[in-house]
DNA sequence: ATATATAATTAGGCTGACCTAAAATAATAT
DNA sequence: ATATTATTTTAGGTCAGCCTAATTATATAT
C-alpha cells in the first residue's frame, strides 16, 4: 500500500522527470511538494527502501517501473477525475485541480473502471492531458508548441503546457478552447508573436509566451 | 477546520446518539471506530476542547451544536455519493459503503452543491436513509419497521435498519427493492414472521428477524 | 586551485493519531 | 456494604511526516 504522501511525491517526482529529464533533485522536489528539502532527504530514502524510486545519495531520485506505475495510475485518476467535473458536473477548466487532487487518492479499482466505462473511456482531460490505461500506457499524439509551427499552417488546438488558472482563463476570455481550428496568417520575427485565425472566423494576435503554451497537431 | 479523524469521530458519535440516545460511551465509540479505548479518551478530550462535543470524564461525550452540524454535513455527503455510485456508475447498493467512506471525506463546498443537483436533489440514499440538506435539515418521512405494522396493512419499502451486506444481500436475491409495495397477509404469533405478497404478486414469507428491519411507510 | 555559493544530508525535535500497561473510577453481584 | 468485574483514564511509548539548525558535499567563480 502506498500512503497519501507517497502517492503524491511520487505524482511529483513523474512530472519532474517529464519535463527535467530523468534524474529528479531534492530541492525540485521540496519546491514543488512546498516541503523542506531535509523531509525530502529523509522521505525519499523510506520510498528507496520500497523500492518506489532509485536513489543516489546527494545526486537525485528517479522511479523504479513499480513507482512509475503508481505514479500513472494516480495521473490516470486524476485526470478521470477532471473529466467527470467539467463533462458531468459543469466545472470550468480552471476550477477543478484542487478537487481532482483529493479525489485522485480514492482507493477503488472498480470505481475508476466504471468511472471510465461510464465517461466512454476519453483520452484526454478537459486540458489536453491524455489519460494513461489502467496498466499505465497510453495512446500518445503528435502535439507541439504552436511557436514550432510555420506560417501556412493550419492546426488544430488539443492541449496546453502551461496549466495555470491565469493561462487557462486567458484562453477562455479569448474564447480559445480545445479543438478549434488555428490558422497561423503570420509570424512577427522581432517579437515571435503570432497572428492566427480560429475557426477560420476570428483573426487574434498570440504572444510568444502564449503560443509556447499552446499545444497543437498539424492538420 | 476538521481532520479526517475528526470526521471519523464525529459520525460515529451522531450515529451512535440516534441508536443509543444522548450520551456515548468511551467503549461504545472504541467498539465502532475499532480503535482503542485510551485512544479515544485522548482523542475525546481535543475534541472537546474544540467544542466539537461536550464531554464529562468518566460518563461520555454528546455532539455540540457545531459538532452536530459537521456530522451532518459528513452524512450528507456520504449519501450523495451513494446516490450518484449507484444511480450513475452502476454499482449495487451492497458495493458503495467503503467507496463513499471515502469520498465523503472531499472538501468543497461547490463539489457537493453541483453533485446534488447533478443528481437531482434526491431525498434518499440507495439504503432509503435521508440526505440532509447543506444546512443540516432533512425532511422526515414516517417510516417504521414492518414488524409494527398489521394484517391487512398495504405499505410501501422505503428503507432499512440493517445496513450490513449480508442483510441486503438477502433482500436482492429475495428481489425485495426500495419502492416494493408489500401488503401483510398473515402475521405467525408464534414466530412473528410475516406472509407478504410484494408488488400485488409474489406471496413471501419473512422472518421477525427481517420484517424488523425493513423500514416502511403505511400507504 | 582555492574561495564562495548552492544543494543535500544529518541530528535532533515536534505533532497527530494511534498503542500497551497500570491505575482509578463506576457498575454489579453477593 | 464489600468484593468483583467492567469501564475509563493516566502515563509512557511508537510511527509517519513534517520542521530547524548545523554539517557535509557539490558546483561555480576567480
Amino acid at each position: 500500500m502506498t500512503s497519501l504522501a507517497e502517492e503524491n511525491y511520487l505524482k511529483a517526482i513523474y512530472k519532474l522527470q517529464e519535463r527535467n529529464g530523468d534524474i529528479v533533485t531534492t530541492s525540485a522536489l521540496a519546491e514543488t511538494l512546498q516541503i523542506n528539502a531535509a523531509s525530502v532527504t529523509d522521505f525519499i530514502k523510506k520510498m528507496a527502501v520500497k523500492k518506489l524510486i532509485s536513489y543516489q545519495k546527494s545526486k537525485g531520485v528517479s522511479l523504479t517501473e513499480r513507482g512509475r506505475l503508481v505514479a500513472l495510475n494516480i495521473i490516470r485518476k486524476h485526470r478521470l477525475w477532471e473529466v467527470w467535473l467539467v463533462n458531468n458536473l459543469g466545472f470550468k477548466w480552471d476550477e477543478i485541480h484542487e478537487i481532482a487532487e483529493q479525489l485522485e487518492h480514492v482507493i477503488s479499482d472498480e470505481l475508476i473502471e466504471n468511472l471510465d466505462k461510464h465517461l466512454g473511456y476519453p483520452k484526454a482531460d478537459p486540458h489536453g492531458d491524455l489519460i494513461p490505461d489502467a496498466k499505465g500506457r497510453f495512446i500518445k499524439n503528435s502535439s507541439k508548441p504552436l511557436l514550432e509551427c510555420t506560417k501556412g499552417d493550419k492546426v488544430k488546438f488539443t492541449g496546453v503546457a502551461e496549466h495555470s488558472n491565469s493561462f487557462l482563463q486567458y484562453l477562455t476570455k479569448s474564447n480559445i478552447k480545445l479543438g478549434d481550428e488555428i490558422a497561423v496568417e503570420a509570424i512577427e520575427e522581432f517579437d515571435n508573436s503570432f497572428q492566427v485565425k480560429i475557426n477560420k472566423k476570428e483573426r487574434k494576435l498570440l504572444s510568444k509566451e502564449v503560443v509556447k503554451n499552446l499545444l497543437v497537431v498539424v492538420l
